[in-house]
DNA sequence: GCCTTGCTACTCGGATACTTTCTGTCCGAGTCAATGTGG
DNA sequence: CCACATTGACTCGGACAGAAAGTATCCGAGTAGCAAGGC
């Protein structure tokens, strides 16, 4: 009796929704912008977002580089950058941190025959044998730009451009 | 005044810790096995690990199929297949879960020009981008087994097997 | 002497706390523009 | 009419709570072996 069933694996390893909302947000950024800064008031309206949270994730665009802020009226943000120079990994990298995903701790440092000499951060086979995966991701999210998912939308929807325009200047 | 240093981005998107305890486990019962099962005590203390958690990861690896666990006197864990046939993907994906790290979140859902009818995990093309990066990892990850790693550790080490064997045999 | 039976010690398994990270909110610093005033 | 100071509203920026996940621990269910007792 009282049979237990397996739901399923809880969600783990997973990157900060920032990530969604910072690369569809810098694409809107390039559609709307016309010389103007849009205000993360706005962007976040766009999917019924938190704003201050989305503020949040645009603040960590502008330290990257990949957003230019102005306070004050007719402040908010705008692209720094051509599309076509801001990869996927720049994102990631802006709102996730740097850091590979696979951390090894190092413990064969605790092992029976450890070198204290050595950094098993990279004479460690396992971790080798993980960096190894982590970099053909790093490599595929570098290879894509934004003006490259830009393209792809607007071949599948041209309707896009505009209708984004239009929204991010309505009042 | 009162100049703020920002101190780096903070840790984002890790994956558990387990990862790394299990694929050293798992390499440990490879050469200590003899037909014996190793406790998950034993294991613990090779890196000096908790003992109870490193248990839970255990348990994750046995609902996988990767090792079977034996209850009572002389029991503790062995593995349940070659680790030829064992994958760091197998181990990743037992600890970590099946879920990608980037998680669609269909924003597009609230959009202004929203289809609910449109499933966005695989119409977005931003999403789709995502998972080309996530494909590539996973398949980086597939095409390394544990006999790879193997292999590998005891042309570096030849001493290992036999180090770890008598480890784990000591009372 | 051998079989049966009960017991004890051992191990996994999942339920339960604690810590860190992620998510969300708030208020202050700075800024630009409009407005009113004086020349 | 034009220049300038003042005011005010608007926006970002980082500091401050709440929620969720990761980490660590504990105790119970089940099992295998051992020991004692009976045949």
């Amino acid at each position: 009796m009282s049979r237990v069933f397996w739901m399923g694996s809880v969600q783990h390893m997973q990157m900060s929704e920032g990530v969604e909302w910072a690369l569809h947000s810098c694409l809107n950024l390039a559609w709307a912008e016309s010389g103007t800064a849009v205000t993360a008031t706005k962007l976040a309206a766009f999917y019924g977002l938190p704003a201050a949270y989305l503020n949040k994730q645009l603040q960590a665009l502008a330290r990257a580089g990949i957003v230019a802020s102005t306070s004050g009226p007719r402040g908010g943000f705008r692209l720094a950058k051509a599309l076509k120079d801001i990869t996927l990994m720049d994102v990631v990298v802006a709102i996730e941190g740097p850091d590979a995903a696979f951390r090894c701790q190092q413990i064969l440092r605790s092992g029976p025959d450890a070198d204290p000499t050595v950094d098993y951060r990279t004479a460690c086979v396992v971790s080798q044998a993980m960096s190894r995966a982590d970099l053909a991701w790093r490599r595929e999210l570098a290879a894509q730009t934004l003006a490259d998912i830009r393209a792809t939308v607007e071949s599948r929807s041209p309707d896009t451009p505009e209708l984004t325009r239009n929204r991010l200047a309505a009042k």
